[in-house]
DNA sequence: ATCAAGATTGGACTCAGTGCAAGTTTTGCT
DNA sequence: AGCAAAACTTGCACTGAGTCCAATCTTGAT
């Protein structure tokens, strides 16, 4: 009569299985509206009413319209932390900050195809991107942080924020068409050019 | 009986004179309320309460309730286009945008203490500076543009985007009570990191 | 003085997001 | 099994930003 762990805990609770299901189901009902209509065309009230919901429980998942198209599932994260957890500790940041970015887009092909298509369609959704776009760029700060504990925070800060710049540049030039190995050779370009310097372009006088 | 250009125009027509002036008036009344009871604070209400035009009027000048924050007077974008062109030709362009905005910063210090202020009280501020912030980053981009023509869209866009980047770094280090020469230190640090690149912290292996 | 262009206004409307009180379901405990 | 607390859902009333439009007033030129 200890601690007893749940013994069987196949999905953990009819609860959180029904959560978790109902988040989905507000989701791909959202989902298909904005990539049918496209985000700005789309209401609340046409996402509850496919997703048999009432419009309290939808802001109860989401705080806003647009975080219905940035939030990732509890998967999702498990994924990135093992993307993060696979680069060796001797690997200098900057490096291991490249591949997890490549490895990144890489893997969630899908949903950044996803995602930059929507943006094209709706300044607003390209605006608030930024900000609280995925929660990966918090995921990514913290394992920095853990893995540079020394380093100062305002030059942490920036290499950070330049990393997003990198991608967020690379984006914004990539048609989706051109498919993702377009994608991340842009990346790759970027990642060189802020690996370099900007002092530089061509070489050092 | 050509062109006839206006041959006095002292302050060029009294309709012009007093669109500036209610312009003015609306803005100097919505900042005052902003810097007493924060950006989030005052509603549109209060705002053409305080400035006696009309909800309609504030919309005719102004697009969204951030712009009357980032919104620029005339006298202003004459001021930054000196900036950029008092810039040599021959100097070398990360070294160019490095010294414009580091003027821009001296330049500006009241407007950017204040902006930075109403920031740090407003999440909605912080979230949306990005985005329509000041048109200063437009102008420097068509500046870049035209200065460096043959670069490449890329490369160029990532420059710029890391100017912005390291700016906006700095800004998000400083305290504003530490006066603006820790403003323009922090700024100088980001400037050399950035343009020695983010490959090599220290040294070169 | 007149007239068209431009500026101002009020008012009705949409839509995102908040707050709350009342109902329903799940869970843990006995 | 039974029951009470915790968690989830719902409806409803509300705020506040922003749009649209038709009516009215002001300015500039003839």
């Amino acid at each position: 009569m200890f601690v007893r762990v749940p013994p069987e805990r196949p999905t953990a609770g009819l609860r959180e299985r029904k959560k978790l299901a109902t988040w989905q189901t507000i989701r791909s009902a959202a989902n298909e509206l904005f990539d049918r209509d496209g985000f700005d065309a789309v209401g609340i009230d046409q996402i509850v009413a496919a997703a048999n919901v009432s419009r309290s429980t939808f802001f109860n998942y989401f705080p806003t319209k647009e975080a219905v198209v940035f939030d990732v599932a509890p998967a999702t994260v498990e994924r990135w932390r093992e993307i993060l957890a696979a680069r060796p500790a001797e690997e200098p940041l900057w490096e291991a900050l490249q591949a997890v970015l490549l490895e990144y887009v890489g893997t969630f092909a899908d949903y950044m195809v996803r995602v930059h298509r929507l943006k094209i369609s709706s300044p607003a959704l390209m605006a608030s991107s930024r900000d609280h776009s995925d929660r990966f760029w918090g995921e990514l700060g913290a394992w920095a942080a853990r893995r540079e504990p020394t380093a100062e925070p305002l030059s942490m800060a920036l290499t950070l924020a330049t990393v997003q710049t990198v991608f967020n540049t690379a984006f914004a030039h990539w048609e989706p068409d051109a498919g993702i190995e377009r994608c991340l050779e842009l990346l790759r370009r970027g990642f060189a050019q802020a690996g370099a310097g900007f002092a530089a372009p061509g070489r050092t006088p």
